[in-house]
DNA sequence: ACTATCTTGCACAGCACTGTGCAAGATAGT
DNA sequence: ACTATCTTGCACAGTGCTGTGCAAGATAGT
């Protein structure tokens, strides 16, 4: 068999730190060149090439990471009133910001949308669960179809995300922000949406 | 003086239908090249240097043109109910679409978003405005301070405009569903958007 | 200290696009 | 029918990016 030897320590740690890299860089601007990339990972241009055949193959793995990340943060999400597993999922996915977001900007354009949707996939899906189990038990809207609405969820997520780093909003703030707008986005009043996560000791922003 | 004389009549209308391919193109791809943008126009890319000097001057045009379309969309919107005017507002934006996402796009993204935000200042003072006088008659939340809300406002209308050609929603369900969203987000429960909407005849979807 | 591994700079090919010049052809308006 | 106006095709320069080859230099691991 043709075992790969394993890379050394510190192309490992770059390959990271160009993951790292494209991140950032890709949240500030979609067309990032692969240049900006690896200067900011502190490497040359040329350099990223023996880690990354290509651009795309690049974006692939940064996404697919992301979608494990991401993955890994929903697990454990399983409260059994579906309206505060729909805030704690939005709660889990504000600490995934970064990952949420270049994901969101890819799932929408470019070559690697289907890649993107298939990567976000399980996380849909615990969202259209929620929402219909929520509609099911009459806690939530019913004048907006639950897969639309489910989509709408993501959307209104999203805007939160986008206001916290337009405003820059402090992190606890933001945090609640992107639960209250879930929460409306489903149905909730104003007042009951604070409720529900005031209720709530597990939607509390963690104590550090 | 030197006065431009005329342009022959077919010159203008190629102008217009370039400007109009822009709007449907750069909605499918916000980097549709001219060509793309020529084509559909039914034009060659060459001639497209005959109506505007660089791609740059062509998006400007589109962007003021979208703006005022969209200013003119939203006179005689002054309800004394600023709820009401707020569905008033998503109502007439609605109709809006194409306009509202081009700009939308290049308010955020490119060399054109300083232009843009500026030709988006008058719609979003009035959104301001609305949410303000809101507040104050404690018909909307306060648990978000309300130039933060007025943002929020705008992302959840383009969310919905956003759902109807993904899941190409008739037109009377999209223009409500716009209408849902941009009331929730501002703070009212679902029933509560239902019956300002139901309640309100100019909320009504137009009989043709 | 030795070597396999990794990084870098440079040069180059290729691609997709914008913007221009020019000459030939089509069309509107009179 | 005549002419100013408009469109087109082609060729070409310029730009900014991706991806590759190669040789020299740096570094980790032993």
């Amino acid at each position: 068999m043709t075992t790969t030897r394993a890379p050394r320590r510190d192309a490992a740690e770059n390959r990271d730190a160009l993951l790292a890299a494209a991140r950032v860089e890709l949240n500030l601007d979609a067309d990032a060149s692969l240049e900006a990339i690896a200067t900011r990972a502190g490497l040359s241009r040329r350099s990223v090439y023996g880690h990354f055949a290509t651009r795309d193959e690049l974006l692939r793995e940064l996404l697919t990471s992301g979608a494990t990340r991401v993955s890994h943060a929903m697990a454990g999400v399983d409260h059994p009133d579906p309206t505060i597993r729909l805030a704690l999922i939005a709660s889990r996915l504000w600490f995934e910001v970064d990952d949420i977001r270049v994901m969101a900007v890819f799932a929408v354009r470019g070559p690697l949308k289907t890649h993107t949707a298939a990567a976000l996939q399980p996380l849909r899906d615990r969202v259209l669960a929620a929402v219909v189990d929520g509609v099911a038990l009459g806690e939530l809207r019913t004048d907006i179809p639950a897969g639309r609405l489910a989509r709408l969820v993501e959307d209104s997520a999203l805007s939160a995300l986008a206001a916290s780093s337009r405003d820059n909003i402090a992190a606890p703030e933001a945090h609640r922000l992107a639960m209250l707008l879930v929460l409306s986005t489903v149905g909730l009043s104003a007042t009951e949406a604070a409720a529900v996560i005031d209720g709530t000791p597990e939607l509390a922003w963690p104590a550090r």
